[in-house]
DNA sequence: CATGAATGAGTCTTCATTCAT
DNA sequence: TATGAATGAAGACTCATTCAT
């Protein structure tokens, strides 16, 4: 809806304290009393925002397969970081405001906000104890890896969205190897160089 | 200082902007007109909270040492991170603000956060380009890489200090050393077991 | 506006500094918020307020007219001093705000009651000036005497205004005959009374 | 005292309002309660300090002498400007305090400030009945009359001292000659009687 | 006499929300 | 559906005054 078009941009730009009703209903060019025919309240509009941006990440973010003729789980991964960052890039303002404004404001966001890293970290620790049972994976404390893994896509997507302003320009594909690189092989040299190729 | 003490427990459990005057005052036992003798606003009360915090998380951060009797950059970045871990753990009300609170607050407050992250940045960019020129490391792209190492450990704090309530129980060693593996390993299973040791 | 005819009274009762938001809209019968939907401070009312008296004094007060057929220039005072009293007497509560409340009041209030009363001064001199050029004034120090006319007008009001009570009785057209028998001919006994006549 | 006289610089210089008890003790170099160890409030201390200019200024204003060995009423009423004008350019700051800051502080100060200024009419009025009595002065309405001549100095002294900075440049005796001629003869040309006919 | 830490009543101002039209 | 005037609870902050040392 137009209404929430504009406040999530203006969400996005002010943070959520700073924005005021009158904000919301200056940029959507509707009267005050027609805001609150749409949504309960100032809380609300954002529930609804960030509930969309929910829903449209994890649409991507499933167990991976592991059945015979199923990509490898590494590739599964792979794509779900790709679509991760790229719903992350095509949506900077309701990244930013998952990023950095949905943390600490209330009980019940904290809630929302958890039950959403918990599906996604479920994924992952799925992921790594598959690929571990298939011998692709080492054997980490899979709790501890998966946030780890979680953390470092997360801030990797905060600096590229919040940070930086030249955030158009990047190479998505390139960054999503680095990654994934990182996440698979660590900082380790390659024990053999002659048998690899990066 | 007492109002200090009180300030940052009560910043921690309802958030910055839900915590008033009046709940500070109430929890440090002292008249309205006391709390502005000591702090100019309560922006300028937390604002020495968390600077304090940034003293303490960074008295340890410092660039790796490349001198020949140093000990491995390695080894450095595991004090780091395990000085990082500890500090943490043991300020979780400190943890939590910066964690949580600190973010999107207002302009100012972000640049500082930024200073202070990209102090951090810096140090583990430096470590990778150094652990690449001494062999021990792989040529990654910094910039990426040192968010994702941040990244994961952040992640993992995090979920140590804010979702968990039992923090206390856990084995910080273990943590540290699951952290660091999975920056230096990454999640591949060694190439050749017979050749390697830990 | 009902708000501002409230707020004068309240004004003109308390003093600025001893009224206080609650005192004006108490007396408006209005909620809190409401007084802010149409004043931005308690200054910017008090501003209000006098901004329209200034206007409502100055409007008859303009450069004496020495054009032939032009009443003569003490008359023009005369019309002028008579306005000045009358609206004054008219709008007791503004006048006690202008003479009382707004001196001193912030530096940008001092501005602008000097550029009313310089608009006057002025006024004053150009009359004493073309009343000397005309043959029908005493050559003077233009700007002592102007400060000496405005004096005693102001003082009189001031009197007539604040202190009795009873001002509706004041006959206005003999208390303007006396002020300007005053400025005209001081206090000096007529050199030849046999040939004036008062 | 010590105290006083940097209070009568703080307050003409912030005037009442705008001056808080820190200031005040900063300037006079005095701890808190210190101050309220001389003075019962901030309001004493005002008061205190325009009791003494009060005082100052009462001391030349007395009833004019129709003993006949007394100088001229008019040369009585000229030396009372003269020490008038001559004690406010000499206590600019006390001059300010009253002219400006004294003015509708509150109802017992108004009361203060009514006596003084009536103590001074009721001489101006006397002096004006004298005056017509031995012939030297109009019949005139001494009420209005007295209000009038109080005025003109008062408006001149307030200009003199608040918006000129330039004060110490002035021929105070010109001036005082200026507003006597102007009480005096008021604005008209000197008649002459062989030659003019009103 | 002197101090200054502590007080708390009181002030201005904001803003999410309601409801009569 | 749409409006926007009105609301009032709640918030941050000030400052004259006190009193134990």
């Amino acid at each position: 809806m137009q209404v929430l078009d504009k406040a999530r941009v203006v969400f996005a730009n002010k943070g959520y304290h700073a924005t005021s009703i009158t904000d919301l209903i200056e940029a959507a060019g509707i009267a005050r009393g027609t805001f609150y025919l749409y949504f309960d309240s100032k809380r609300a509009i954002f529930d609804e925002l960030l509930e969309h941006f929910f829903a449209l990440l994890t649409r991507e973010v499933r167990p991976v397969d592991v059945s015979p003729n199923a990509s490898p789980p590494i590739e599964q991964l792979r794509a779900i970081v790709r679509h991760v960052l790229h719903v992350l890039v095509q949506n900077r303002d309701l990244a930013r405001l998952v990023l950095r404004e949905a943390v600490g404001l209330d009980a019940d966001f904290d809630r929302k906000l958890q039950d959403f890293y918990g599906r996604i970290l479920a994924v992952i620790q799925h992921a790594l104890a598959t690929g571990h049972s298939l011998g692709v994976a080492r054997r980490v404390n899979t709790a501890v890896t998966s946030f780890c893994i979680l953390g470092s896509v997360k801030e990797l997507a905060y600096h590229l969205l919040v940070t930086q302003d030249v955030g158009e320009l990047i190479d998505l594909d390139a960054v999503t190897r680095e990654v994934l690189d990182f996440n698979v092989h660590g900082l380790m040299v390659p024990l053999d160089p002659g048998m690899r190729r990066s």
